[in-house]
Formats: structure tokens, sequence, C-alpha cells
DNA sequence: AAGATAGGTGAGCAAGCACTCACTATGCAT
DNA sequence: ATGCATAGTGAGTGCTTGCTCACCTATCTT
């Protein structure tokens, strides 16, 4: 990977979210990137092949917080741990997210695709990981529980990136109560 | 309200809601509603003109849903409610959601602007009348409680829409349960 | 030195797009 | 009848866009 398609990349991922995918003309991210737009091409081949590679960037980051829950064996704290990692808005993370909602209904696929072919949904294996902690922790639905927290999770970091949710901090201190 | 002029409505609504605003070209819409292309520009001036107006038309539907439950004056039963309407799927509602989600991030508006001009945020209205509910059931957080459900409500609505969650029939009982 | 391979450029092209315009059709007042 | 406003058409236009291609440069192999 040389600098410069790392920079591509980069912007990409930058316009792609604040834009929209459709909106942002190649020409945009090539001189944003100071770069010739052929050279877009050469690398990625398509604009689809482009946003494949953000996606499988996408991919790799959320991997590596479903493994980090994976590895939080206490189970109270991998509740908290899943908590924190909605309400810390990682910059990358955050136009990841508002590039999957953005193309999520649309025909345009994001995601769900890793090297190795289809993979495990994201979200199946979170609702695993959460269900388990709340059936050690004895709540009575932990399948249900685990369903509702993930949403919940969705619902506020949507809320956050689109930026109509004030007092994130107590919001945040009332769920790691509610879980506690 | 000719005849035609609402077949464009109803069919750019669909067509923007699945496929995208920036990827649904005026001609298709034209075509899928058996009218001439230069009729939505007579209409509807442009194509963000079509696009105010399906926005004002969600708008309504989104304030109807509100006035509903400002009239639910029995506060335990407005919680309800508004679990209800999230996860009652009416097919408008929906594809208004499916838009609103899409162009959230981008440049593009939607929603926010009635015919008076701006108005209060929907989202604000509905923080009110949860928090009014909670405060009258003694919740020790009224406010982010009220926040919290209603996060907790639109990150499944979007779920529903992607169609990654299941047993929606269990998740509507034990949120209706918690709530009771 | 001579290929070979990969990184990089920018002018240019074909297609698709939003939008215009001259025109017709239809109803409705005066 | 005549004028006028509104509904409706569809060919045409100019701009933007994704993408190609011929060409250049740099690094490494043999």
């Amino acid at each position: 990977m040389t600098v410069k398609q790392a920079r591509i990349l980069e912007v990409a991922t930058a316009l792609f979210a604040t834009d929209g995918y459709d909106a942002t003309p190649t020409s945009k991210i090539a001189s944003e990137a100071g770069v010739s737009e052929g050279l877009i091409f050469r690398h990625f081949k398509n604009k689809q092949g482009l946003l494949d590679s953000i996606s499988a960037m996408a991919s790799v980051a959320a991997d590596s917080q479903l493994s980090a829950l994976e590895d939080e064996t206490d189970m109270a704290q991998r509740i908290q741990l899943a908590i924190d990692q909605a309400f810390a808005k990682t910059k990358g993370m955050s136009h990841y997210n508002a590039i999957r909602t953005q193309l999520g209904a649309t025909g345009t696929s994001f995601g769900d695709v890793s090297p190795g072919g289809l993979r495990e949904s994201p979200t199946a294996k979170l609702d695993k990981l959460l269900a388990e902690a709340f059936k050690a922790m004895n709540f009575e639905n932990p399948a249900t529980e685990a369903k509702f927290l993930r949403c919940s999770l969705a619902g506020i970091q949507s809320a956050i990136n689109a930026g109509d949710l004030s007092g994130t901090k107590k919001l945040k201190a009332f769920m790691q109560n509610m879980y506690a």
C-alpha cells in the first residue's frame, strides 16, 4: 500500500461519509487527495471497488471491536465495554457507520463481505456475545435483552452522529447503572 | 393536486427509499409514474423541490403520530402507544424513515421544514412527551429515560427496516412489560 | 544495458443526468 | 367565440461523471 493509495482511501472515506457516495465525484476525491484521477482506477478499478476497499477496512475495525468484547470474560464488564464502545466515537468508526446507514437500504453493498467471502454477520455475533453475558448474569430473557441492547446502542450511535442528542454523558452513566 | 402529481410523489417516495435519492433519475420516476419527464419540473420545479414535497408529507405524518401521543393523557398508556408506533410499520412511514436516514448525514436536507418555516424538531417534542409521562410515573430520571427510549425505538425501527431483526414480537412484548 | 513491472499522469470520451422550451390540450371565465 | 390559465408532452441541450488510454517515471532483475 503506497502513500497515495492510503490517502485516496482516507479522503474517500471522509467524503463518502459526509457528502454521500453517489454525490461524491471521483474527481473530487483525486483533487483533495492530491492525486491524479486515473490513479484511483488503477488501484481500485471501479468507484465500487474503492467502496469495497473501504468496506473491508470497516469490517476489520468492526471485528476488532467484537474481538475485544469476546476477550472480556467478566460478563458484567463485557456489557459495560459494549456500552463504552458505542459512546466512544472513534473518528473512523463513525465514518464507517455513516456510510453504512446511508447505503444500507439501497442496492449498493457495504460490509458483510471480507477477503474470505461472506462472513458471519457482525450484528449476529454481537447478539451472541451479549446474550452470553446476560445469561451468565441471570437475566430472565438473555436473547431478547441482547437484541434490545444492541438496537438501543445502534440508535444512540446514529443519534450522536446526526447530532440530535444532548447530554450523552448522563445517558451513558444511566445505561452503565442500568446494567450494573 | 392532480392525479398525475400524486402519482409522481408516490413513485418518487418509493424509489428514493429503495434506490436512493441521488441514484434515482427523474426519467425513471417519470416512466414508472406513466408521466412525461417535463411534468415533474412543471409541478416541483427541481428534483430538490420534489424531495421537499415528500419531506413535507413526512412531516405531516410525523406530526400526526406525535399528536396521537399528546392526546393520550394516561401516561402509562402513552409509553405503550409510543412503543406500538415504532413497531407498527406503516408502509409510508418506513419509506420516509429510509429516506431520512439515507440523507441524514449528507448535505441534502430532509424534514425540519414545514409550510410555516422551521418547526420544533420532532425528536425534541417526542423527548418532551415521553419525559412528561415518565415523570408522572415517578421514574427517577424522566428526561434521560425519555432519551433512552427514543433512541432505542429509533434503533429498533432501523433494524426492522434493514431486515436484521428476528423475533420482533418477543422484543415488543419485552419492552411493553419493561415499561408497565 | 536492457527489460520488466508497478506507480503515476491528464487529456479525452461516451453516457447519463437534470433541466428547458416550444408546443398542444383542456377547462373556465367573460 | 375569445382569451387565459393550468395540465401535459417529448425532443433537445449542456454539463457532469465514471472511466480509458497513451504516455512518462522509478525501481528492481538478470
